[in-house]
DNA sequence: ATCAAGCATAAGTTCAGCTTAGGTGTGAAG
DNA sequence: CTTCACACCTAAGCTGAACTTATGCTTGAT
């Protein structure tokens, strides 16, 4: 019988790309990896690796076995998760990541939700890039996390994560304040008006670069960027998925973005722009409440957030705790506040 | 992680029934699989067994643990197969069961096409009651077997083993051929007509027992076997399928069968009816060349051949040549004789 | 040329998982 | 009721699979 342990080392090896990230990740030394994969290559009878400079890469034969050892560990994580579950009580450490964002925004409500409901749960919050939180699933680093992606950053399907929709939110422009400037009132009112063009699913169909040219209130993408087109641009950082938005946004708009700033956090974000360094975007939780000194205008471009967690996990007590904390967290500041919506 | 061979160990003891049991099957002392069932209990946090007098049953946490460790041991023996089909040329041993009857009709051709086709793989065969099949398979005993269940016997439904039908065929009533004998030409007759039963699906019809009633050529069961209810007979022997279904087609008919004789060789059957013991069953494709000395009359009661294997192993190239082999050994008998029939 | 990254192999070490041995509770048979 | 065999569990010791450490080779960047 194939060794699953064995199978998982493929497997990582097949997402990460060397043995050493590999025995790194699971805290052993290559060598170990290096052995075991070589016990499963001659047990399999077939080359599952081969040498490609100084790394190793996976033959057809090696990939089309990591397919199977995503189905089966899969499903081993759901069993897991059944026996949590069969297990009396939600308690324990939950080791939970966010995107940055989302930590000062969805995460303390959630947390106070889910205290309120399993006071035995051990939360812990670690901030981290959605780009890596795949890695840190699997890894066991994290048990669940905060994930985003958005409009012209498609998210790549990745077998060992399943999520669960939280929250679709338009994305809003962030301009200096000057000439045609738009008070706080008046944005108020175009973000209440644009809520209805969520509902319609119009966000679906603005996934893809081309389709960003019907909008919802018959503005394009490049009529609404176009002003800014010369203006320097605060994104965020380099390899962000927030970095790539920003970018194919700009040039779905006809122009190339000159960057001149690069900060995460969109309060920093709006300050910039405040101080006339620039424009940029802000999802529309960080446009309210509605900050002094910066003209906000409504995109026809969205960014979804995401709860996310190991394949097979979602049966596990307090993963399902969470998520449903989180979804209550955000349909009460979507009733509160009436500007975000959970998308289910 | 869950421990893939802690569940298999799992999975064996709901299926075999007791820990000793297990460990014969699997080679191990039962001191070692009442460990590793510790281990796993433990890390499971949940009773997965409890004693019932000097035995271990499964709790329901512990079968629904069961229902994952099947689904992970039939992916990885996918796996397996498909790793078996990347390793070029097909050979080595393939160790086949087969029920008795199957030994000396279906067996000798399908290993002569194997042997054919195939001049590297090293067939064993062995004789094995269908019911132990199950068990010879997942203790890896057996590669392949060629089963059969009958009308009135429902296979029981069973996750661990694969099933490819190959033949389905009626089964005569025999009888001594006395006042109304019937000749070898009559029989002949009969057998050719009665095909088209087979096309039309009645067959599938007449698996439950109130169906037997519509009999399509007006025959009912009862009808053909009520001549026979004061004779003694001679069935297959006790606690095998074929008895069951001597037992029940007779009950079907409205008597109860005293039995006389039991023997499983289908020939032997025909010698004992024909020495004047008693009346039989026995399947189409012992009842061609037509013996001398007995009546034989086509019954709506039909015994289905099958293959099985390990669930999951289908695509491993042996066994996916066995297939094969026995598929085409059969369309020749059917071609040939006209007398069976591939279902497919 | 030099150096670090990455993988493979050799050799030593450790601990999980096995066997053997012995004890307990159960159910059947005398 | 006693006896005995069966099935399971626990304790103790042993063995080998799987790990680490140490070392060398190849590759690609500086």
């Amino acid at each position: 019988m194939l060794d699953v342990r064995r199978l998982h080392l493929l497997r990582e090896l097949d997402r990460r790309g060397t043995i050493a990230a590999v025995a790194e990740a699971l805290t052993f030394t290559a060598s170990a990896v290096s052995q075991q994969l070589g016990v499963l290559e001659r047990e399999a009878g077939v080359p599952l690796l081969e040498r490609s400079g100084r790394r190793v890469i996976l033959t057809p034969a090696g990939r089309s076995l990591v397919a199977h050892a995503d189905a089966v560990l899969n499903r081993l994580e759901q069993a897991a998760a059944e026996l949590a579950g069969a297990r009396d009580g939600i308690g324990g450490p939950l080791r939970i990541g966010t995107f940055p964002s989302g930590g000062h925004t969805i995460v303390p409500a959630a947390l106070a939700e889910l205290a309120r409901r399993h006071p035995a749960l051990e939360p812990t919050v670690r901030e981290i890039e959605s780009a890596r939180v795949s890695d840190g699933l699997r890894a066991g680093e994290l048990d669940v996390a905060l994930v985003h992606d958005y409009d012209f950053v498609p998210a790549t399907p990745d077998t060992t994560v399943d999520e669960v929709p939280l929250l679709e939110e338009p994305m809003y422009l962030v301009s200096p304040a000057g000439g045609e400037a738009m008070s706080a009132g008046e944005a108020e009112a175009l973000r209440t008006g644009g809520a209805e063009a969520l509902r319609t699913g119009g966000a679906e169909a603005l996934r893809t670069g081309e389709a960003a040219a019907k909008s919802g209130s018959g503005d394009t993408l490049a009529a609404l960027l176009g002003p800014c087109a010369e203006v320097p641009w605060i994104t965020a950082r380099d390899g962000t998925t927030g970095h790539a938005m920003a970018v194919r946004a700009c040039q779905a708009a006809g122009f190339q973005p000159r960057i001149r700033h690069q900060v995460n956090d969109f309060r920093t974000v709006l300050a910039l722009v405040a101080a006339g360094q620039g424009a940029g975007f802000v999802p529309e939780m960080a446009a309210v409440p509605s900050p002094a000194g910066v003209m906000l205008t409504k995109l026809p471009l969205f960014r979804r957030s995401k709860v996310a967690f190991r394949a097979g996990g979602g049966a596990h007590p307090a993963i399902a705790a969470f998520v449903a904390a989180a979804t209550t967290a955000v349909d009460v500041m979507a009733g509160s506040g009436g500007r975000v919506r959970n998308p289910a």
